[in-house]
DNA sequence: GCGGATCAC
DNA sequence: TATGGTGATCCGC
């Protein structure tokens, strides 16, 4: 700990000079000895041999470049400082008083958080199970990196998020394991089990640590009998704690086998008893004579105490690690303070095997603040440690006392972050993490750069993502591809679908596509990776697209009302895959007039239709629902509107649905609203163009592949539900490409006939941009149609479509109420009389 | 929304 | 011979 506070004094010593330009290695690759178990090393002489091992490698020079970037940071944040004045400092530290007043109100130091941490874990674990690594130097991980280390190895400077070959440098001796993350994971849930039982909203971080709130326990605990809090405790040092060590003796929870005999053979157990009677009876009766043998294992117990745990906060966290190490054979530390951010701190003051309190004092916190090191606080990384250091600020106290500063050079949230530091105010709610927000897997191989070995390496990371998401029932809307070079450069490349999947085959399709440009972009050299990765983001329950049309309502309502509890409501932005797979599935039957179970439900609230209220109960993805606009009569009816936002993307959703069932019917006029993949949304209005319609029809048509729907990015607004005569007029079906004689194709007819049509010249083009290419294979050309859908190229498309059809108003889609009379057809008007404006629907 | 960076474990 | 995998967040654009 004493060198960290050296480091961090010469980094701000250095100013503007690169840093260990004189000794070799760069501080970032220097060892980092913030961690129990590594205090008083010979750190010149680890760090000589780290250096040693990485200096002629990729790594090293990657890790160089960083630090230079790191330098430039710095520079600038110098020059910023340069032009700062006097005065803007002195307002500065004015406004930073006021934060720092409105932090110190928030103070609350009601809460007593635990924050509880595995001793080594993993290597702790190994260590139990195998009594040959008992007095060795130990660590779990391979040679290409360490997951953790014993303490014994951490004396030789070899600790977690190492390279195991630097470790058997630093450490010949060093005894490399590989991890069984399986057994960690049951271990993990044995202390889990204990811990549930003070705090059954706990907050497991990782397999290793929590965080929890004792507050309610201690308050139970002043009531409980002495006799509760009495627990087991295997003898130490007999040898009999270990696994391993002696097969006749019994390894069980001595709570779980021997507790509940000891509790009825008390003769206290009926009666209220001080601590100090019972323990004294404890202390002098013995209860092996009686109990000697587990019946659970038939082995004999192991010499054992019994201890009444006090109702102390100390007495009470004792307790929990005791038994912890009852069950497990593995020691805990703990940290104990009114605060997650304080209580994290703690738990590494006595590790390993101890605990730590810092009371709920605000002076005895300050105290604890002044010296403490930035780094020690979560969420500080050595980037951030040495960007403060830079200007000063190594400790906590520091942040205070160059607030101004702090206040200039950092963005708010920074700012603010630091001011809580500073005052040492943390989070006193222990919330286990809503849900997930991203799924991946990613690999590190060796060098690949063959495009066809770097295409099936993707499908095999999208086949991974794919089941992974079926497991967890999730589906996901933006694709992210990772990839680092040999390099070691990093980048990340996404694409946002336009509906929610977990398919694998999209999924490939997507990342393929953003690889493929990756590639392309170093023709004609080669991608040479090192690492590759898929990502999906943006994601919703599986379930959640199993919503009734009830369900959409409450949902819009909720979310508008920035009610607290939408999370618990599915993404309003939602297409769901179910939704549209279903929806191109009746497609085709809707469209060639075949039987389909997709209901169709004029929902509009006029006066004659029965079959509306049934539309509630229908799941949407069978149900076609038109005439949700805010006038509906359901709608007001069960959520009044209070300044709601319009539906969009309800109407978004059911647009789709109702162009999927209409749109080879044609409509006389409508609006279109594209929303690309990126999110921007366009909008057309007026007349859409006859190649506007075959574009959506490609569009369609192209996205069903296996039967899997690809792209759904259009919106139709204001579609007439049937054909008529001024719109075949205007709109021959027979003109499309995808009619055969009077039946409109099938999907798998259309694709033939996107592919042939084009095949005959040997050119084919792209239905949206128009680009041709020689001999274009589908598979490249559906990628290409994706990458134009999201790019600006409809919206070119629609730009055009609009100069051409300049005749007709073009509004806002704030401004349209009602119909609108001035671009409206003769049609339209008619039409108004027996219902609501289409337009209406979609306001 | 995207991509780079940082951070924790 | 040789430096991980997963998830979250923030910032600047």
């Amino acid at each position: 700990m004493e060198q960290e506070t050296v480091e961090a004094a010469q980094s701000s010593e250095l100013g503007a000079g690169p840093s260990c330009s004189d000794s070799n290695l760069i501080s970032r690759m220097a060892l980092n000895d913030n961690k129990a178990g590594m205090e008083g090393l010979d750190k010149e002489r680890i760090n000589q041999i780290i250096y040693e091992a990485s200096k002629d490698s990729k790594f090293f020079e990657n890790e160089k470049k960083k630090e230079e970037q790191l330098e430039s940071r710095i520079k600038e944040q110098q020059s910023k400082i340069s032009k700062i004045t006097q005065a803007q400092l002195r307002a500065a530290e004015h406004e930073a008083d006021k934060v720092l007043a409105i932090l110190e109100d928030e103070r609350d130091l009601s809460h007593t958080i635990v924050h509880v941490d595995m001793d080594a874990f993993y290597a702790a674990v190994e260590m139990r199970d195998d009594p040959t690594l008992w007095n060795k130097p130990m660590a779990v991980g391979g040679l290409g990196m360490l997951s953790t280390s014993n303490y014994l190895a951490r004396r030789f400077g070899v600790r977690a998020a190492m390279p195991g070959f630097i470790g058997l440098k630093l450490c010949p001796d060093l005894v490399l394991v590989k991890p069984n993350f399986d057994k960690y994971s049951a271990v993990s849930k044995e202390v889990r089990q204990v811990l549930s039982q003070y705090d059954p909203n706990f907050c497991p971080m990782s397999l290793d640590e929590a965080y929890m709130d004792f507050t309610n326990h201690l308050q139970k605990r002043l009531q409980s009998s002495a006799l509760s809090r009495m627990f087991v405790l295997r003898e130490k040092n007999t040898g009999h704690d270990k696994i391993g060590e002696n097969e006749n003796y019994c390894m069980c929870d001595l709570n779980v086998v021997l507790r509940p005999a000891l509790l009825s053979s008390s003769e206290f157990r009926d009666q209220c008893v001080s601590d100090e009677i019972l323990q004294t009876f404890l202390n002098t009766e013995s209860f092996s004579k009686h109990f000697k043998v587990c019946t659970e294992c038939n082995k004999m117990f192991p010499k054992y105490t019994c201890k009444v745990f006090g109702c102390s906060v100390e007495d009470a966290v004792l307790e929990l690690r005791n038994r912890i190490e009852q069950r497990t054979h593995l020691t805990a530390s703990a940290g104990v303070a009114p605060n997650t951010m304080l209580a994290k701190v703690c738990s590494d003051k006595n590790k390993p095997n101890g605990q730590y309190r810092i009371k709920p004092d605000k002076k005895e916190i300050m105290s604890f603040m002044l010296d403490l090191p930035i780094r020690k606080i979560s969420g500080i990384g050595k980037v951030t440690e040495k960007l403060l250091g830079s200007i000063g600020v190594v400790t906590c106290k520091d942040l205070f006392t160059h607030r101004a500063m702090l206040f200039h050079l950092f963005s708010c949230t920074s700012f603010h972050y630091f001011m809580r530091i500073s005052a040492g105010i943390g989070s006193t709610c222990v919330e286990r993490d809503g849900e997930r927000k991203s799924i991946s897997t990613e690999r590190t191989f060796n060098e690949i750069s063959d495009p066809k070995l770097l295409l099936q390496k993707c499908r095999e990371l999208c086949k991974n993502l794919s089941e992974d998401m079926k497991d967890e029932k999730t589906l996901g809307k933006t694709v992210t591809l990772k990839i680092k070079t040999v390099g070691f450069d990093v980048k990340t490349r996404s694409f946002t679908l336009s509906h929610y999947t977990n398919d694998e085959a999209l999924l490939l399709k997507a990342a393929q596509m953003l690889l493929q440009t990756e590639i392309n972009a170093e023709l004609p050299g080669a991608l040479r990776l090192r690492l590759m990765g898929v990502r999906m983001s943006k994601l919703c329950s599986d379930q959640e697209s199993q919503v009734s049309v009830a369900d959409m309502f409450k949902r819009i309502d909720k979310n508008d009302q920035g009610d607290q509890n939408s999370k618990n409501y599915p993404n309003p932005d939602f297409l769901s895959f179910q939704n549209a797979q279903s929806v191109i599935q009746n497609f085709d039957d809707i469209c060639t007039g075949e039987e389909s179970d997709l209901h169709i439900v004029d929902f509009d609230g006029e006066e004659d239709d029965d079959n509306e209220s049934s539309v509630f109960s229908m799941p949407l993805n069978h149900t076609l629902v038109s005439g949700l606009g805010d006038n509906n009569r359901y709608k007001q009816e069960l959520f009044p509107l209070k300044g709601r936002k319009k539906e969009s993307h309800l109407s978004s959703e059911i647009g789709i649905l109702k162009f999927a069932c209409t749109g080879y019917k044609a409509a006389d006029s409508i609006q279109v609203t594209t929303k690309h993949a990126t999110g921007i949304k366009e909008e057309a209005q007026g007349k859409i163009s006859r190649q506007d319609m075959l574009n959506c029809k490609e569009s369609i048509f192209s996205s069903q592949e296996n039967g899997l729907p690809r792209k759904l990015s259009f919106k139709i607004k204001g579609l007439n539900h049937h054909l008529n005569k001024s719109a075949s007029e205007t709109l021959s079906e027979a003109d499309s490409p995808f009619m055969a004689g009077n039946q409109l194709m099938d999907s798998s007819h259309c694709l033939e006939t996107l592919n042939t049509s084009t095949s005959e010249t040997g050119m084919v083009s792209c239905p949206i941009c128009r680009q041709q290419k020689l001999n274009w294979p589908l598979d490249q050309l559906n990628t290409h149609i994706d990458l134009c859908l999201s790019k600006q190229t409809v919206k070119d498309i629609l730009q055009k479509d609009k100069l051409k059809n300049s005749d007709s108003v073009s509004h806002k889609e704030k401004s349209i109420k009602r119909p609108s009379s001035s671009s409206s057809s003769s049609l339209r008007d008619k039409k108004q009389k027996t219902q609501p404006s289409v337009i209406s629907y979609f306001k």
